[in-house]
DNA sequence: AAATATCTGTGACATATGCAACTATTTTAT
DNA sequence: ATAAAATAGTTGCATATGTCACAGATATTT
């Protein structure tokens, strides 16, 4: 644990003495479990040490809507989110997970318990926030796409970058995607089916390779 | 200055010696004027002081994509957006408008700056990215309804919420809310006049009257 | 006060996309 | 090993939505 980004700079003993003072709880999921439901009270962050997890809200019609995605280090609860009061909002585990939790009164200033350690897992507390709002910038960009190619290539060409390769593996399923890209998954197969096609790229399953230098 | 949330618990003087160390700049920007565009090095962060301004980004066709929407103590930097290589990022003022800019070096840590204000900054500076992060899921949740008449509804029922009354005004065009909404301006207008016809509700121009008690 | 630009409002038209319904394949659970 | 569940892949159909092209109303600038 000592390794996570969000105890960088604190010794080990150091962190189990605040992890108890904090009243700090880490529990394990595994596929399917929920995780935390939202409340309208500012109750707990949960930060995910290792797995797989996503959060959902449900309307009053049931219908169904991914809000983010979340690995190592992912960070959810009311502090990132804004719960609206006629939603329900679900962390739901995606593979065995073990997640940490802080009650969020130990997080927010001003703190009873000020200390060096204290202060520095602000600091990195802050940093893995600015990394979840560049995750939320990127999806808001990909979502604004105006056509479901747009979207497509939009999130085709940012894998490909970050794979330094042509072929890559979506790290979900088409699925799974087709809720991230905020498409219906039937049509998302239809626009994957007909750039093939076009010769834009090849596809089985979740293997992609692009086949034209893609702009924008 | 002193009355930012930014600098709160931030005395004075020591703003005033912070920024100085800092080389903190502070600029003016009338309507029309851009305040930043993004590289792809991670240089400074801005913090709207007073007024409105938004970020957009321009792909290689051209076309545009509203971002972000700022107002009084929005977080906008390469900090929180991950600018992607092939579109192009732009910070635009709407209004007149103060901006605070903090070079990334006396953000980030390890900090040669260390002292209790930079700390107490850093906190703050937290509590408003995760602001941040709340206003970026709320608007993926709007852009994930699937359809424009839900996307509206979610909006005013935000809106009427926030606002205790049935009867509210948008606070930005219409033009601007169907970008917010990531929709086309005529398609946003003709479901408009579809919902007024239905009774769900009345509108001239920028004035909305709720009229029937909406659900989800 | 006039000129200019921006914004609101509307309609015709083509089509991209959601929806429903189904089969085949793959993965997970028992 | 078998059953069950989830995922991938496909198609027909209806319609919601983008595109284009206006006119009138409001702002904004000079």
């Amino acid at each position: 644990m000592e390794s996570m980004e969000l105890f960088e700079g604190i010794s080990s003993g150091n962190l189990n003495r605040m992890l108890s003072c904090f009243h700090a709880r880490k529990s394990s999921f595994s596929r399917g479990q929920t995780i935390h439901t939202y409340s309208s009270s500012l109750e707990k962050v949960g930060i995910l040490l290792s797995g797989k997890a996503h959060l959902y809200c449900i309307d009053q019609s049931g219908s169904y809507t991914l809000l983010e995605r979340f690995e190592k280090n992912g960070l959810f609860g009311e502090l990132f989110t804004l719960p609206l009061d006629n939603l329900e909002y679900i962390v739901e585990a995606d593979s065995d997970c073990e997640v940490l939790f802080l009650p969020y009164s130990c997080i927010v200033r001003p703190c009873a318990n000020i200390c060096d350690h204290h202060t520095r897992l602000i600091d990195n507390l802050f940093h893995l926030t600015t990394q979840k709002s560049q995750t939320l910038s990127f999806r808001i960009n990909l979502l604004s796409a105006k056509t479901t190619r747009q979207k497509l290539l939009n999130y085709f060409h940012y894998i490909q970058a970050r794979s330094e390769s042509s072929s890559f593996t979506i790290d979900m399923s088409l699925t799974d995607l087709a809720s991230y890209l905020g498409v219906d998954r039937s049509s998302m197969m239809r626009e994957l089916k007909a750039m093939k096609n076009e010769g834009i790229l090849e596809s089985k399953g979740r293997r992609i390779t692009m086949k034209t230098i893609q702009h924008s």
